[in-house]
DNA sequence: ATGAAAGCGCTAACAT
DNA sequence: ATGTTAGCGCTTTCAT
């Protein structure tokens, strides 16, 4: 930067100045500026920036894994809209493990970043001690909460669950079960699909739990044990499409008619499900979306606009009924 | 870290060497420092560190779109090796857009990354300096070249197409079609599929191009399209999963049987390509390995273990034949 | 509209 | 094994 000062005949402010608020400069000045800029080629370091200015538009996100689908669309959504308000995204994978939510916790926040998006809302007090004394925003997503760290974008795990033992009951389903990976959200939305089905009298879900993340492979499996410990069993929910998937593949081996024989429900709409055979019936999140609406509240956030905007935003979700269940 | 200097009775540089190099200090004043540093809960600046060492701990990566499972798949594996190491991923996003990927390059420099991973071995000259020029190690991954950058992990594009090709040929097929994305690596494939079918003397190949990033309805479209011009077509290859799911779709639709009336052949072997009906045959690529190699082979770089490993990683493929061809 | 001075919080290089 | 000094490349604050 001294270099580029010196080309251009200014002191470095200036130089600084041309590049992070260049309306404030004349305009002579400034050509002037950009030409050496041009000229020597220069690329600011940012990393001196923040640390002088202790802004270092950066925002951190953690996320469980990137294989699953829904998680990376998020991630997608997130990424598109902090980079056209010019952040940058420093990402990280817990692997569903609390120790290295943690861990990645403080290496963001030595980072200084400017902010941090968390995947779903249950967090070791420690995270939420460092995170509260950081200072900085917080959005936890893919879930709602009564005692959100900061904001919450997100939907109710527990209400889709209970949305879809209901539609799997109204068609007439009377032994249930349910494939879930074992974790947080998916637990949510057993309790719901359980909640709902006791209140019309059915206390039985039959269950079955992998090791996230879960696999095509995981789900058919699932299926065939429920089925060896419970013949009967006339309805399925997955807590994912990726299981329900599975969950119909092993319906097509051992010739168990869908939905006939047995109705299954999958969760979040990938867009397969919409083209697998028979197409499934799911519960649609619009993870794409949540990762946009994420981003923008934080870019708002950051830009000091703080209307008093709720802490919880709740985007919903959706049953979309195919020819599965 | 003044302060925990203070707090242990030491100087600041021993409180830095407890934190980057806790065997040069004695066990006692590590103790005290240690101690110190929990009291206060200090969290170093990672930025103040990579300003005065100009090492940012810090790997950028580049990919079209993260809604590309194979993609998030690859980051899924690099951001693992990367972190395990210690190094945090800055992530970006170029929407298979030249200038985005140039505008992100430049950031990420800014950022002093330690290290580049772009996808794709096709970059603006401008991409090209740049890097050059910044003097840091990169990988391009998701394809082969013969002037790399620096380093290549992929495989050949044009021989996979033309393996496909191959296939469908060995099974019958006597009219081609293709539908992929108009995007560099999906024309390699393109390429090398009409060679292989030109030298069996079949030079006429249908094409369908669609906008990337491509979706399920992508590829139903496309293939409708396709037979309404070429009705005899009896053989398609798609260059990714996602069309040729679409592709299957539109057939189902239509009662076109597969892969009698028309065989059916896709990309990278997404997991649920094995659970589509009729199984889809496929090319299988290692994507999360893509991405965990990419990452071993750039630790290895930083920390100079300069062993003089070859420039181009020829990760290969495979043909994986089920049912729809 | 531009500049001078000071300092952000670390690490490198050289002592001791 | 520990300390001293200098400086990384910016932005801030206060002048002019």
């Amino acid at each position: 930067m001294t270099d580029v000062a010196r080309e251009a005949g200014v002191a470095r402010v200036t130089v600084s100045r041309v590049i992070s608020a260049p309306e404030s400069v004349a305009p002579v000045t400034r050509a002037a500026v950009e030409a050496a800029i041009a000229r020597l080629g220069f690329v600011p370091n940012l990393n001196a920036g923040t640390l002088a200015s202790s802004r270092s538009r950066i925002v951190g996100a953690l996320v469980p894994t990137l294989s699953n689908a829904w998680f990376a669309d998020t991630i997608d959504g997130l990424s598109v809209t902090l980079s056209a308000a010019g952040y940058q995204l420093l990402l990280g994978q817990t692997r569903y493990d609390t120790r290295e939510e943690e861990r990645l916790v403080d290496a963001f926040i030595g980072r200084r970043v400017d902010a941090m998006v968390l995947t779903g809302t249950q967090h070791s007090s420690g995270v939420r001690a460092k995170l509260q004394r950081a200072g900085i925003p917080v959005v936890e997503c893919w879930d709602l909460s009564d005692s959100p760290i900061d904001t919450v974008v997100g939907f109710s795990n527990t209400a889709a669950g209970a949305a879809v033992a209901r539609h799997l009951l109204a068609r007439g389903c009377q032994r249930l079960g349910f494939i879930g990976a074992q974790e947080h959200r998916s637990s949510q939305r057993l309790q719901g699909f359980r909640e709902a089905a006791k209140e019309i009298g059915i206390s039985n879900v039959a269950v079955q739990l992998v090791q996230p993340p879960s696999s095509v492979d995981d789900g058919a499996r699932s299926l065939e044990a429920l089925i060896a410990a419970q013949p009967a069993l006339d309805g399925l929910f997955c807590s994912n499409d990726t299981l329900a998937l599975g969950a119909l593949m092993a319906c097509r081996h051992n010739k168990w008619v869908v939905p006939q024989r047995i109705a299954i429900a999958g969760f979040s709409d990938l867009p397969v499900a919409a083209a697998s055979v028979p197409a499934l019936t799911t519960v649609r999140i619009e993870s794409r979306e949540l990762g946009e609406r994420t981003g923008s509240l934080l870019v708002q956030r950051l830009r000091g606009e703080t209307e008093n905007s709720p802490r919880v935003h709740d985007l919903g979700f959706k049953l979309v009924v195919r020819e599965s269940a």
